[in-house]
RNA sequence: CGGGGCGUAGCGCAGUCUGGCUAGCGCACCUGCUUUGGGAGCAGGGGGUCGGAGGUUCGAAUCCUCUCGCCCCGACCA
């Protein structure tokens, strides 16, 4: 057992906030002595820290073996040239840690892993050729290397991180919906264990379509992913994945006003026109040149709704959608960006339902400066399709029953994902069946972030004088709290419980410290260790120890004699709380 | 990559606008004494390339130029 006396170890609690960190999760980690920061992107975890990553990760090997699941280890070092075959060192783009190594009169250019699946599916492709291999699930638990060019949160977003990855592999794409199946199944199971309120969320499914991908995610008011979620039934999805519900929209009420063009110079956005012309931006009809397999089109969106290109290429059957340049933009409504509207444009309109509600809207007027008022579908313009076209939105109808949706931020812990052949078609991963024909093998992965377990948990449960963990993942079990550690007969004592404890196998600190009181019951509040014994000489004269949760105010007091047993029996107890 | 902020002792900060005695405060640290149930008191002490380089000046933490690093917002994110 490594030391577990506080003096001992090193647990560098801080009394201040650092300066730079702002999260609470980032905060209190530091604050913690959790981690230190190496460089923006890259930290160090400390004992304390390390001790909660290997009880997350722990849990999910556990979760993993149970799920039938095989564990590996695939080199962080991998050729440039596995990355080449499947187009991904282009996909990845600066995100793709890679340099070249001299070796021995030439040079082997390599990345540093992201993910496996090129690994893993050369790995398959040699070894596997048979349907009786099949099915396969192989997974490890490695550090990955992104370069995040932007790295922020403290642990939440970093250019190295520990990722469990799973890879399946099956003969059909039945084999495949039960491989998945089992996966999402753990980690239900295992984020459970963590303690944590998690949220499995429809997401944006790539080439398979349909339900071919859930992200798992934390609601936190600093997550940097938005998840749409139906508190009357359940639903809840990515927000770009998002449907919305009906939305048989009918018009405004009112009068139709004549269509005027008036001068609004330099007001190229929503916001500067809503200002000019002191209307709101609902009133408004925003206009976007998008190319749609290199044909421009135009799509309509009310002023303060958000496009959402992948529902645009759905409704569209495009392969590919971008924002047009600023040259097609302006061959195609003859003005400088920022002023096209719906009125005279000669190219495809599309238009989100709710557009179709819109009476005397502003519109941009396709000439520079120049926007209209008073625009009216029919009469001033036409649109050759509705569909839905935009991002959910809070309060929006749920697809799913008669609800309203709620907009949250989150923090993405796992994501599970039907791959299908995408890489085992580029790296020939192929088995005879039994009819001797030669298949392509189906895959599925399956990732999560460990750290991000560890930040998710602390960013939703702490309080104002630290971490709460729950039993499950806190580096220590039971903190030892002797309050004079000077007098021999106290610290006797603690050394005997600490012992004993240890031989129950509990996990357990003894804050050895020759401190003030204060001082350790506040850096054991900080670090968040969930049971506390105190050891002092007034209980003690009566054979007592007190025991305080750190989730309640009130201390409650033991009996010296048999409570090793009641501590250990308290400990499981909470652990189980959270293992089923 | 666009916008903003910050860099002074291990940590948190003041001082910079308006250049001027030996660069300050709190916490932490060391020594001694007194204390001991929610971040103790007194006394004494150590610790600084003021992020770095160059420049202006009699004189630079302070002004100018360049540069490095960190944080936040945005863009991006299999």
């Amino acid at each position: 057992m490594p030391p577990v006396r506080w003096s001992q170890t090193l647990i560098p609690t801080l009394k201040e906030s650092p300066e730079g960190a702002e999260i609470p999760s980032h905060v209190l980690m530091l604050r913690a002595g959790l981690i230190g920061q190496v460089m923006a992107g890259a930290y160090t975890y400390l004992p304390l820290g390390l001790r909660a990553l290997k009880k997350a990760e722990r849990i999910v090997r556990e979760e993993m073996d149970r799920a039938g699941a095989v564990e590996l280890l695939m080199s962080a070092l991998t050729p440039i040239q596995l990355w080449e075959r499947t187009g991904r060192v282009a996909a990845f783009g600066n995100v793709l840690i890679n340099f070249k190594l001299n070796r021995a009169g030439r040079q082997v250019h390599v990345a540093l892993g992201p993910t496996h699946e090129e690994i893993v599916t050369d790995l398959v492709a040699k070894h596997v050729s048979s349907y009786r291999q099949l099915p396969l699930t192989l997974y490890q638990i490695q550090t990955k290397f992104r370069n995040e060019e932007r790295p922020r949160f403290g642990i939440l977003r970093t250019s190295e991180f520990l990722m469990k990855d799973a890879y399946s592999f099956d003969t059909s794409v039945e084999g495949l919906n039960a491989s998945y199946d089992k996966m999402y199944a753990a980690y239900c199971r295992i984020f459970e264990r963590c303690g944590l309120q998690y949220l499995p969320v429809e997401a944006e499914s790539g080439p398979i379509g349909g339900d071919a991908s859930h992200e798992f995610m934390v609601v936190a008011d600093n997550g940097e992913d938005r998840v749409v979620h139906c508190a009357s039934c359940g639903y809840a999805a990515n927000l770009e994945r998002a449907d919305t519900g009906d939305r048989t929209v009918k018009a405004e009420p009112g009068d139709l006003k004549p269509l005027t063009k008036l001068d609004t110079p330099g007001t190229t956005s929503i916001e500067q026109v809503s200002k000019l012309l002191k209307c709101k931006p609902r009133q408004m009809i925003k206009t976007m040149i998008y190319e749609a397999d290199g044909q421009p089109i135009a799509v309509l969106l009310r002023g303060d709704h958000e496009a959402n290109e992948g529902k645009i290429r759905r409704a569209l059957g495009a392969k590919s959608v971008e924002l047009a340049s600023p040259e097609v933009i302006e061959r195609v409504t003859k003005a400088p960006v920022g002023f096209a509207g719906p009125v005279g444009l000669e190219i495809p309109r599309w238009a989100d339902h709710d557009v179709a509600a819109l009476r005397n809207a502003v519109v941009g007027g396709n000439e520079q400066d120049k926007h209209y008022v008073g625009a009216n579908l029919t009469r001033d313009y036409t649109v050759d399709h509705f569909a839905d076209l935009r991002n959910a939105d809070a309060d929006d109808p749920c697809p799913k029953c008669a609800g309203k949706l709620a907009l949250r931020h989150a923090i993405e812990v796992g994501h599970v994902f039907k791959l299908g052949t995408k890489y085992s078609e580029a790296l020939e991963a192929r088995f005879s069946d039994e009819k001797e024909q030669l298949r392509t093998i189906i895959m599925g992965c399956y990732g999560i972030g460990v750290n991000r377990i560890i930040a998710a948990l602390i960013e939703t449960q702490h309080d104002a004088d630290g971490i709460i963990w729950p039993m499950a993942l806190a580096p220590y079990e039971v903190l030892i709290c002797p309050i004079k550690a000077s007098d021999p007969e106290v610290m006797k004592v603690a050394d005997q419980l600490h012992d004993e404890l240890l031989a129950q196998g509990v996990d357990v600190l003894l804050d050895d410290r020759d401190q003030r009181p204060g001082v350790k019951f506040k850096d054991g509040d900080l670090v968040g260790i969930p049971l506390r014994v105190v050891i002092g000489d007034r209980g003690l004269k009566d054979g007592q120890l007190e025991l305080k949760w750190r989730t309640k105010k009130e201390a409650g007091m033991l009996p010296l004699a048999g409570a090793v047993e009641k501590i250990a029996e308290l400990v499981s107890q909470a652990k189980r709380l959270n293992s089923n």
